[in-house]
DNA sequence: AATGAATGAGTTTTCATTCAT
DNA sequence: AATGAATGAAAACTCATTCAT
């Protein structure tokens, strides 16, 4: 984030390729258990130069930290924004966010693990960023609750039901693996829907609506820009 | 584990209050952020000392990793080896595995994150016992199909989804706090058994099922002995 | 054997100080009882920095066996290689190893007091170039009984007899004392080739022979060169 | 050395044993490398009750030593005082010191390898052990040089030669192995006596003399006491 | 006569970071 | 834009020694 003045074109690319390798790396051993050193190894530079990249290796961590939730958020209150039923929202922000998790898997892996080595300041803003999706999520379900889509639920541990089914994935998925983010999120909000909702609120059409939005959107759900370049 | 022959009657004890302040820090730190320097200090002891009770740091990490998944094991295996019906074994073990992370929430945090520590043999067997934990689920989940009481699910994806949904709860629960494992027990399995269930099957007296069971058995379906026999 | 990639011009010149300054400490103290924070004091540089130049204690070991090793075993080939009668070369040889003890006298205490303390790979080179050398010496002594210079003796007694004389030199001799490597290997020889010979064979001669060959060969016999080209 | 007072009569006899135990570990692994928590359970006592057996690591050292060079001293200074040839003599004691050798081998590995870790008054008084001893030697050299046995030879390299010989023997000798205390006296001091002689001096007889010498004394020409019950 | 427990300085090695060039 | 060299603190772990009991 601190960049010093006066940098020639080329800084910024590598210095956004060498957070894609620190995140490969963090996200196979820990954050604590990486080195600087390995870091400069894997990114072909001496750890003085890749001090000029960096500042220290806890921002490297910040970096990555934001770009998980970035845009993560950005999707997550785009879709929150849209006119549509809270069923179809919900559903679309589980495929964002499972298309996010795939995407960068590695990087999610450290968001989830080590986001407990930030101090102060960064550690703020993250908890800040963390229960703003998590209210967007539980506005969602109360809407759904109130519309009567859903049963009458803690509209706290509902959400929190959500989170788990999703933001658990990341311990067992495999980017490219038998399941994609699509699948998951049909498969997921068939049971999280049908567990929560009203028995009068007809859910099989679900899926046709979420493909009828999207097809009209040419834009994904998502997400995460495209993966970087070689991480 | 006591190792070295010949040690008063307090070693035990003192062991394993050492292994309960190592537990508490790494789950606020993490393992590799820990140092045995910060360990000795909780206790009370010079580092010196502490290397009378253990053996080494990641000796430490065994036996949290132990005092996790032994318990837990042994009451999934009770669980499931009950002459019931299977959605009510998912019911009690869902129970089992909720009890076992509230009462020792550190210990969970610990088996977490940082499982991946582990080298050789010891991660192996723990490798083991994680796959044969997800075993007894997913049978229980094929049983529960094969009997017509859920849909025809695709077996691993169902196991993943129950896990998603307990596995993730250490990661915002508090113990003391305002749902107990039975109330989450309850409300996971409503989730997920109507949300897997067949239309046809009647799921509303679930609760009292297992409300009859539990009362007929003295023991709780639980979970982790209040403090460890000799881990 | 310069390890990480990318070195400064000074980099192998310092190496080579540090272990200079190691096996003066190493001889005078022992390998065990020798800290790596004393060579790093010796070397004026923090433990840190030493291990810039280092990749273990026991590596230091490693390259100081190889000092003394690398030359004697180089000098002891082509010394039994030659055209020569078998007591003049063994006579070369003395001389040889005389002034390979004599010129690296804190190595060659290293070499004979700490070669326990390495491990696996190492330890096994070691043997194995040590009992080449061994092999080299009982193979002249041998030839000199063959050709009828020496009584029949027991071949490998003879070897260790010719060993003991030399090899416990070490203990007792200073550089630059009364005594340099010439004139120890005239006595030891004049003793040992007395004490062997065949009493036809006549050995008035042999120094008379030793000052033609080292005359009319440039080279001496020896040894060690005086600065390791780049061990 | 310092026995407290009021021991009872089992005291003296158990601290023998650790001494010989602590030998046999020093030997094997040098006495730097050697822990006194190896001693202990090698002794089968905690290390607590070691230390009321013996007062320091050092002191166990101290012992050691004396152990070689109290009997060495006092056999080379009664053969010395014998009323015989000097070459006999010299005969004699090597065949003691080589008893000496292969009666207590891992005694004279330690003596051998580590008498550097002594410090101080102990220092001092092995040095001048040594130093009697050596001067034994030289003593019977130069009379042998003075009744014209011996060629005239620098004494003092003469002496080394002998040491050489025979001191250096401990580091590949096997006890109970192809060659005894005997044979190897004979071999060695035939090359040595040979080497050193004046041409007129008739050495064929030697031998026999040796043994007419040892037959008329019961007693053997050594050495150590006994070895100790299981050392 | 012996022990279990404790200590504190010691060990070798690694770390994130800095800086002159 | 990058490097080789250096640092000092910290890592995990071991050591000889002590002492109340």
């Amino acid at each position: 984030m601190p960049r010093p003045p006066g940098h020639g074109p080329g800084f910024e690319i590598k210095r956004q390729e060498i957070i894609d390798q620190a995140a490969e790396l963090f996200a196979r051993q820990g954050y604590a258990a990486t080195g600087i050193a390995e870091i400069g190894q894997v990114a072909g530079l001496a750890k003085g130069a890749l001090y000029y990249y960096i500042s220290s290796k806890e921002n490297l961590l910040v970096e990555i930290q934001d770009r998980v939730l970035r845009p993560l958020l950005t999707s997550a209150r785009r879709i929150a924004a849209l006119d549509e039923d809270p069923v179809l929202r919900l559903r679309l922000l589980s495929q964002a966010l499972l298309e996010n998790i795939l995407a960068r898997l590695d990087h999610v892996w450290v968001y989830e693990h080590d986001h407990r080595h930030l101090r102060g300041t960064n550690r703020a803003r993250l908890l800040r960023q963390r229960r703003e999706f998590e209210k967007i999520i539980q506005d969602l379900l109360t809407a759904a609750m109130d519309d009567g889509s859903f049963r009458k639920l803690d509209p706290r541990l509902a959400m929190l039901q959500f989170l788990n089914m999703h933001n658990h994935t990341y311990q067992w998925v495999k980017p490219g693996g038998e399941w994609d983010a699509e699948t998951l999120a049909r498969e997921y909000c068939t049971t999280l829907v049908v567990g929560f909702r009203n028995p009068a609120y007809q859910v099989d059409d679900l899926e046709d609506r979420v493909r009828e939005f999207l097809a009209q959107r040419q834009t994904p759900a998502a997400g995460l820009p495209p993966a970087p370049p070689d991480a």
